[in-house]
DNA sequence: GCGCCTTGTGTGACCGGTCACATTCATGCC
DNA sequence: GGCATGAATGTGACCGGTCACACAAGGCGC
């Protein structure tokens, strides 16, 4: 475009950059070809000749899920207002290799990463991403991850589970049951360990934590468990899906809730409002949690951005229809 | 690399690319530095000098509907299979110029463009994409939407419509109601029509279709309206959620699923069969619909790709707890 | 034994930008 | 008036690859 418009050559790239040196009227002269051509840089070629890429590459074992899809909106979003790209590279497993190529993959991209590090998946590949590229990882547990020394983010899932337990300790349960999402290291969740903080400081006793999966399924095979257990009177779940298939596991062993069980979910998932009985569980900001990620990332890939202090979003505790007093009986 | 480990420079290019007039021993030589050096081949220097991106950014107006992220999931799937690269570009709503800057972006990444054109931001974009640049659209409806000419893969919408209809008419229903999702053109969609039409085979009247919103809060309204009208008995929602919505109005209202009103959703999400009652609905491979986008998107972009004739996933009725009989007074 | 075709490899230009440096020109100071 | 100074612009190299050639060596036919 350049020359045959304009002048020059060069000086189109100076007034893209808003370089300073460049007299007005040219200016004017180069942006009006621009505009008449529509012309827009070439992001391909930027990138290659400044080694920049002002791309984010969101790593993740998947994106259905109600929290990992509103992170990657949330980065998107932020991502969007900040005119970088975003990728996505999906973790086909926990397997070694497929964490491996994910990462290579998303380095390949270039740009920074963000690894949704919930999950086992995205925890090895938040440890597997190599030193100095720009990574920034979600995480559930701040202190030191095998991917150690990477900045993260998080929202504070220890104090989301301590409300709600104490949530329902409050409601005169003895104990609280726990039906763990699966955890992304090999040590005590952020969540299980809110929820066994909470049972201690009110001396209730500590039952073994139900470990589950992620979907539905997992929380109705949890809830049969329980359901046979008629001491359990309440139950908080790993995630809200989990919560659905514990409620639904106690409407067919015919326990009502919340008359004889109270459940509690997390996460606040669209549709733990509409369900029956609605659902009790803590609201986190997925969205929010994505967007500071990106903040992050782009502090780290440039100097000038924003480095806000990243806001922790704080957990918010939603009471619904789903948890109440023990049965007098109990 | 090249030089300095091997022998050549233009020779590594060769070998990388499998070009054919390489001495085996050479290429062995080649490949042992690049195994021992760990290269990797530039891809922002592969596409600009090549001209070609190997990527696909997905353009929608939302990640966390389960039918989009379904999508988004399976063109991932199939992408990584490929070595693609993919992208993902959020429209932040259906302005004309909140459309054009997502086209924008997408077309500035390079490589192909896949549109989630199910709605009116979507369905917009897909029409706004320049001629000329690659693009694939998951369609609602494949009859020549605005962005006509353009290849594109659906669902058979329509007949997923009428299987549901038909079955709530089978059941002995009088009529059914529609709850409609928001249509992404300003024709009838596909789901209202499939449901037209097995109303009028069965001689049923017609009742006006409700316009609602995406979520559960949308079909809670709806299903507020509907439930005023002792003689609605049963009810098709143009999703899960709106289901949702639907089958937590009829419980606030006292009305008894299916006793006293059938409802039936649309997409199976994962939550739906958890649901007390259990949703009835119809199941639609939207992953496989992704990957199918990416196969036909890579054939635009590659001669040499598989072109399959792409696979029209048909839709399975599911029938579960919330359809039933009319009640007999009715 | 010579020309010719084929195979393997190297060279130079180019993709569309950025960067460091050279150049031109007007200005201000002594 | 001569000269350093800074602003405005142009030039050449380069980012890391690909592509279209040129070129050397070996095998074949005559």
């Amino acid at each position: 475009m350049a020359t045959a418009a304009g002048v020059s050559y060069q000086t189109v790239s100076r007034v893209i950059n808003g370089h300073p040196s460049v007299r007005p009227s040219t200016r004017e002269q180069v942006l009006a070809a621009i505009d008449e051509l529509g012309f827009r840089r070439n992001a391909t070629a930027l990138a290659l000749a400044s080694g920049r890429r002002r791309a984010v590459t969101v790593l993740t074992s998947n994106t259905t899920h109600h929290g990992y899809a509103s992170i990657l909106q949330g980065v998107e979003e932020a991502a969007r207002t900040a005119s970088y790209a975003v990728g996505i590279g999906v973790l086909e497993s926990a397997e070694d290799t497929a964490v491996a190529a994910g990462v290579q993959r998303a380095a390949d991209a270039g740009g920074g990463i963000i690894v949704i590090a919930y999950d086992p998946a995205g925890v090895r590949a938040l440890a597997a991403v190599p030193a100095g590229l720009p990574v920034v990882g979600v995480v559930e547990t701040p202190a030191s991850p095998p991917g150690g020394d990477r900045p993260w983010v998080w929202a504070d899932d220890r104090e989301a589970a301590y409300q709600a337990t104490r949530h329902l300790l409050d409601l005169g349960h003895e104990t609280v049951h726990y039906v763990a999402i699966p955890s992304g290291t090999r040590r005590t969740s952020a969540r299980t360990s809110g929820w066994r903080q909470a049972l201690r400081e009110a001396g209730a006793p500590e039952p073994r934590p139900v470990q589950s999966s992620w979907g539905p399924a997992g929380g109705h095979a949890a809830g049969r468990k329980l359901a046979e257990d008629r001491s359990v009177t309440a139950i908080l779940c790993g995630n809200d899906d989990l919560a659905l298939g514990v409620l639904r596991a106690l409407h067919e062993t015919g326990r009502a809730v919340p008359g004889e069980v109270s459940v509690a979910g997390f996460d606040d998932a669209p549709h733990s409002a509409f369900l029956t009985p609605s659902l009790t569980t803590v609201r986190l900001d997925f969205a929010g949690l994505g967007r500071a990620a990106f903040a992050l990332l782009h502090g780290v890939l440039e100097e000038s951005a924003p480095v806000a202090p990243h806001p922790v979003s704080v957990p918010e505790l939603v009471v619904r229809e789903s948890s109440g007093p023990p049965p007098p009986d109990a």
